[in-house]
DNA sequence: CCAGAATACTTTAGGCTTATTCTATTTAGA
DNA sequence: TCTAAATAGAATAAGCCTAAAGTATTCTGG
């Protein structure tokens, strides 16, 4: 079902080691808030690179491609590109890129609207096909991954990160109005 | 004391909009795995974001080049490339080219050694000085970000992360060892 | 000693991401 | 109405990252 991207068709290489990630060599005396960083940096790098890999190996596809296609299931009446583009959190111009390739291999679909400056994209009936083939397995990977934790350490973690979510929500928000100091 | 990379002069834009990210979108019926790894995703993504604004518009640099002089700062005797590489959980070819902007700026050396194949990789005395001054900000910006949780809640944090990675670690290498099957 | 394996690094091609700038269209205010 | 601002998307240039292939050097076992 899947339009396999050549250029993606690889074997897996060599990862990166790990015998000493960066996070290992945080010293004593940094401070609590700069460890507690690197070691989410590390966790969310290790979970990331192997579903990347994953994808790209058992499905000749990428995370972004992936994540746009999850977007657009959890969204059957299509999703406009700017809303994409901030739900993905990234960029509008990086949604056309992705868009477009996904919309050459038949797995994606724009639509026009009333409002012709927009479209409404949508999973053609092979995308949905295609994503549901590997939204199963991409859940394995993740449970598989996350399942060092017990349930009652999901919920704790589950909490602790909504905190650090809503405040970093918070202070990055602040910091990006601007200080109307002048004029 | 930074030479700033022109490239990188540039006012600060627009970020993608945050009403509602990728976590949000997660169904109700969604596995708690899964919802776990994109609040997982979602957190690291936004203090990421915000250090790499923060390093583009103060320093006119970029994460991977501030790690890159961290590493360094921490191992003043030098470092190889592919030591770096392994700490900083990236492929070589990265490695290379970022070192190589480095010695163009004046931030980092290259000295052969006795293994003419490998280089160790330092901090000029103006990296130093560099760095010293980003790490300051740095880490205030990565303490004000994680501000909203207490003490206790940071320990609790790191120690369940702690179980993530290793977890992580284990499932990922033992699939990285290719099953023998002949030959 | 010496041939083959391993290691350290570089190069290349392709994809992702960003910030910025541009075009087309819509909306809103005088 | 008609012009200015806002919005949607596309195009562009630069950096990051990877996998794969290439080059030089070192190591190792016969």
């Amino acid at each position: 079902m899947l339009r396999p991207n050549p250029a993606l068709r690889r074997t897996a290489a060599r990862t990166p080691g790990r015998a000493s990630d960066r996070e290992t060599a945080a010293r004593p005396d940094d401070h609590r808030a700069l460890r507690l960083w690197l070691r989410m940096l590390t966790c969310t790098q290790l979970i990331e690179r192997h579903i990347r890999n994953e994808l790209r190996v058992r499905f000749s596809t990428t995370l972004p491609r992936f994540d746009l296609m999850s977007q657009l299931e959890r969204h059957p009446e299509g999703l406009k590109m700017n809303e994409l583009s901030r739900r993905m959190m990234v960029t509008g111009g990086n949604i056309t890129g992705i868009t477009d390739q996904l919309v050459k291999e038949g797995l994606v679909e724009r639509r026009p609207l009333s409002d012709r400056r927009a479209f409404s994209v949508k999973l053609t009936r092979a995308g949905g096909k295609a994503f549901a083939e590997m939204a199963r397995e991409h859940e394995t990977w993740v449970v598989g991954l996350l399942s060092g934790l017990t349930r009652r350490e999901h919920a704790d973690l589950l909490g602790l990160l909504a905190k650090v979510k809503s405040h970093a929500l918070i202070t990055t928000d602040a910091e990006s109005v601007e200080p109307r100091t002048s004029e």
